[in-house]
DNA sequence: AGCAGATGCTTGGTATACTTAGCACCTAGA
DNA sequence: TCTAGGTGCTAAGTATACCAAGCATCTGCT
């Protein structure tokens, strides 16, 4: 198995547009962030080019996300040692210790709703 | 100390040469089995070129190597992720392809109100 | 209205990753 | 001997990752 379902493979680029909304950061912001230009990290979230991987590790910094992450995401990293990513935000909720054991159970319940999951 | 160490600070040039003579390989050999040129790889294992992602991931499939290693040889995955639990929870969200942005800030900021962080 | 600053995108160019053709050297067989 | 095939390397070109300048649009401010 370890597999990698991908039901909603999206392109690299979809992904980084993502991560950075999510982030609530301008192209611009980003761009100077991972020193690259604006016009170039536009491209790249439309898939018209695919980055280094030298531009990928600034880009994940940037975002404080792994590398591996987005070496993943690229493709480059086919191996999945890592998750399958419901169980990894649901254990990640339940072994935070600031949580208590209700608002875990809120979280994963929101999540669940979410993911249209059991 | 991190736990590297790969017998010295070389080069990733050299190192690929030296795994490459390691499985008895020839340039030409090496180059087809990752699908580059031999000019090229000639290059790359003296250090006149940096090879892209796809590439040392085509050299480490052909060597038998995990791509990882052959990333961190190139300097692009020195860091170990930081294993912070309030990390953990929101970049598995982040993760989470199955989850629109709206719905991942939506849980972001849950968990954000729950922690008491931000 | 009009400017100022932010947003993302287009254009045209430069730097560099990568290829094809071929050279020089070596070793093995006929 | 002289091919024949193997080794790694050079040179010159093509493809593409990446950048600088600038455009069009929007929103907010006066």
């Amino acid at each position: 198995m370890s597999t990698r379902d991908y039901t909603s493979m999206k392109g690299l680029g979809e992904f980084i547009r993502t991560q950075r909304e999510l982030a609530n950061l301008s192209l611009r912001q980003l761009a100077d962030l991972a020193k690259v230009s604006n016009p170039y990290l536009s491209q790249v979230e439309r898939g018209l080019y695919k980055p280094s991987a030298e531009v990928l590790k600034q880009l994940a910094n940037a975002l404080h996300l792994s590398a591996e992450t987005f070496f993943m995401q690229a493709g480059l990293l086919d191996d999945d040692v890592y998750k399958e990513a419901s169980d990894q935000v649901e254990s990640a909720i339940k072994l935070d210790l600031r949580l208590t054991p209700d608002q875990k159970d809120t979280l994963i319940r929101v999540y669940r709703g979410f993911v249209g999951d059991r």
